[in-house]
DNA sequence: TTGAGTTATGCATACGATTGCATAGAGAAT
DNA sequence: ATTCTCTATGCAATCGTATGCATAACTCAA
């Protein structure tokens, strides 16, 4: 690594911080350290006179005095800190999804005064270890997204952390993701309206929950119309072979659903080098909603999943477990259809 | 909120989660607790019987036993954890960069055995207020993007809080960084190589000091040549006026640098719907390199700014600091030129 | 002027792990 | 038999805060 770097100016940091306590206040004004705490967070019940609250104020905030977060957590018996799981494949820059879930999850977290933590592990981290680290202590409750139900969900939900786990419905743990066949349905009935009767679905390689859903919905809505249904398959990475997939198909289709919006623009991508027009040639829906359509050069139709909702769903399921009350095991969020150019 | 419930799965969650403790490990067993915390981190300088060990070792599995991460926290004095301040303005949805650093940083971490912790506070959230939850001890270290120096910083700086600013430069911090005026040049040569000579810039109408750093380049650059540099305001929220400001220049520019890839790709799209034909009428440069091209239609000519060696630069000067070592107060490194379809 | 009721405050423990120091017991050496 | 060295283990303090319970000082009515 080539870093051009300033020799001449440096920090010297001694690594340690001074941190001022409630007994060094305490011990300062002559009273004892119950009586700092007490006087800081004015707990009820207890009345303390003008002159000594004056005098505690006023020495805290001439120290700089902060409380402990970890020493009252410990104390507490809860940190305020919310994990998010997420697998290392999802470090993928492709996988833009991901980024949108924590800018929701960290919005939510915000309004109720939590943190949010992230836990990432590299794919070889064996499942007790990353259980481990979830199970520690360190946070509150864990919203996860897994791929599918397996020995984490498992080992989670044995551990008795509250949990929720968002986009893909896994059976072990309370759930919060998308309504997917309604998804499907939105577009399949915009696809109709525009006069589409063959519609073709590029579905997911990968084995993720919410994107099988989405295709045995496509199925579905296909059948009970009484169509065949023409399923491609679509890897991201090599969206040429599912727009040939899709050519080599008799009658061609005239539309295409993709599993999300990823696929949805790889394809994209591929018809507008084959010089195929879209929408005139084919008509593309995506599913997610979560690129702004300023950052392309053309707006996307999607099924917005609306992940600010889910999230605020899932942490509002966390803090009713924390509660000790009981919640949906399942819960679903209608999806938003968002007509765009590709349409 | 309109959720889909099934009422009829309920989960009851008691909300306390029965962690087991060293202490009752050793009452089991009959041993000190101080045994057990030795045995289980296998203490060097102390020397256990394998029986002892052995007992130790199993009954600690069997009864899921995970050392409480708060406590040890408390007594080690360091939790282990990174925090990370990013500005409310940043949930932009726009703010497609955040999302790249974010993921650069927890990598980052992931790799030195760190949690990443995110910091986010609402805009009217007071600079005490934030100070103080950043230094109330539940973060060892700090990753701070500020749009400029200020009181937060000088604030921060005081704290003690060992901290480095990325992207921006800021004077009260250790900063690591692009090198923005190496980033322009590499885009201007690049053009000049294609023959432009009438080079515009688009710059930011946010105070962001990178920002600024990258318009001065082009000033410079510019100057430097004997040309004259020609500035358009570029507000990622209004991009039509951008081209308009351009095409009322005259001689007309051929080429122009945007201050960022999403205002490029704003402007790419104005291009578009203006019917601008992009890079025969004009040729675009971004800078940042956060969007995967796959996701584009086309190929976005960029100065990739190498997000993940900034984390990791900025998370080893971390490191360093807590070492009580010396850090350089201004770390570069160096961008590499993208080169796409856009010129 | 004594007991009841307030007001204002302190003592001491708990949270769970880490760690410096002490020590009991087993051999070994003198 | 006495001292000495290990080996193997325990005791107790500490990190900083929160909180149940006790209590001193003071007011007030009887």
């Amino acid at each position: 690594m080539h870093n051009s770097i300033d020799p001449d100016i440096n920090k010297p940091h001694n690594g340690t911080i001074t941190k001022t306590t409630s007994r060094q206040i305490a011990d300062r004004l002559g009273v004892s350290q119950a009586t700092v705490s007490r006087v800081l967070r004015n707990v009820p019940g207890y009345q303390y006179s003008a002159k000594t609250r004056g005098r505690i104020l006023e020495e805290a905030e001439r120290m700089g005095y902060r409380p402990n977060a970890v020493a009252s957590s410990l104390r507490e018996g809860r940190t305020h800190v919310i994990g998010f799981h997420n697998q290392h494949s999802e470090l993928d820059p492709l996988n833009i999804f991901m980024a949108e879930v924590i800018r929701s999850l960290q919005q939510t977290c915000l309004e109720i005064h939590h943190l949010l933590l992230l836990h990432n592990f590299a794919p070889d981290v064996s499942i007790p270890h990353r259980l481990a680290e979830l199970t520690c202590g360190r946070i509150d409750a864990l919203v996860v997204h897994l791929q599918e139900n397996g020995p984490l969900a498992e080992g989670i939900a044995l551990s008795g952390l509250p949990t929720v786990a968002i986009a893909n419905r896994v059976a072990s743990l309370p759930s919060v993701g998308c309504d997917e066949a309604a998804g499907i349905r939105l577009a399949m009935e915009h696809l109709i309206a525009h006069g589409h009767e063959r519609i073709a679905f590029a579905y997911s390689t990968y084995p993720l929950e919410a994107a099988k859903a989405r295709h045995e919905a496509y199925i579905t809505e296909m059948e009970h119309r009484g169509w065949k249904p023409v399923s491609v398959p679509c890897s991201n990475h090599d969206t040429d072979t599912t727009l040939q997939a899709l050519h080599s198909q008799s009658p061609q289709p005239t539309a295409v659903c993709c599993w999300n919006d990823v696929s949805a623009l790889c394809l994209l991508r591929a018809c507008n080098r084959a010089g195929v027009s879209v929408p005139d040639d084919l008509a593309i829906v995506g599913f997610d909603g979560v690129l702004d359509n300023r950052l392309l050069q053309r707006n996307l139709t999607t099924v917005d999943v609306q992940w600010a909702r889910i999230s605020d769903t899932a942490v509002e399921l966390l803090m009713r477990m924390l509660r000790g009350e009981s919640v949906p095991w399942v819960t679903n969020v209608l999806p938003k259809l968002r007509i765009g150019e590709t349409t």
